[in-house]
DNA sequence: ATAATTGCAAATTTTTTGCACTCCG
DNA sequence: CGGAGTGCAAAAAATTTGCAATTAT
């Protein structure tokens, strides 16, 4: 026998349980369906996806499940420049290539990054919880089609 | 006599000319407004300052000239998550803080961030031309208002 | 002269809001 | 059962596109 929908990793339950989320079909279906993604999905691609499995959920749903997720940190939205939100599912620290005119973000990991030190100046902004490198440029792909 | 709209710096006709941009009054004002801002204005909060000088201008005006702009690197685009288009009107590397409540942005300079090595990894995605680092959290006021 | 730019308007796209119905806890 | 969540619909906000009149080179 196959497994249609198997439950999602017990760290959706338990982020849930911690906020008081409730648990619905649509939700673990969103969750799975993020999480799955290799790239930095739009809601309207989570969407599309989604709606492979539950054929009659709303865009609306998956819109505010996914901030209802990113406000509860299960998954973050990653940086751009004005155009649609993009959500990243993959929680490891790691640090971006941004072609500036395709909008692809590349991601890469970098141990000396991820330990570069806070400044004490930022210190008086805020509190820092989060790091990220983000180097730009035009991708290889960008600048051979000219 | 009172200068009332002095001509913007020869680095902005250079830039045009460069490119092939016309200078029309309205670019100047928009030029002048722009880099004025201490912060990171929206394309509207733009228009709203060039109106004083120009009145009749549209936003439309100001929203591609801003565009246009930052494509030929007069000023520069700063990361958000999806909501409105910010500009940066300045052009010395620096990096942000940005709260993730308020979405406010603070600059801040430090120059060890600026000669972070780029990793041969990275090269196979394409070009580098901008480094920033970018560190997240809670500004202090939205802790404090809770 | 002529090609770029502007202003106006309309069309898209993205995000937000309201509300009745449903369903989880 | 009661409040949170969903789906549908409409509204609001932001961006993009088309075009005739204007203007810089």
């Amino acid at each position: 026998m196959k497994i249609m929908n198997p439950d999602p990793a017990p760290v959706f339950f338990e982020k849930c349980a911690q906020h008081g989320l409730k648990i619905t079909p649509q939700r673990k279906v969103i969750y799975q369906e993020v999480m799955k993604a290799k790239d930095h999905p739009t809601a309207d691609a989570v969407y599309k996806r989604t709606r492979k499995i539950l054929s009659n959920i709303s865009f609306d749903t998956v819109y505010r499940t996914l901030l209802s997720f990113t406000e509860i940190g299960i998954i973050n939205l990653v940086e751009g420049y004005g155009e649609q939100k993009r959500f990243e599912p993959d929680p490891a620290p790691h640090h971006h290539f941004r072609c500036i005119k395709c909008h692809t973000i590349f991601d890469f990991e970098n141990d000396s990054y991820d330990h570069i030190p806070v400044p004490d100046e930022v210190r008086k902004y805020g509190n820092v919880t989060n790091k990220r490198v983000v180097l730009e440029g035009i991708c290889s792909k960008c600048s051979k089609s000219k």
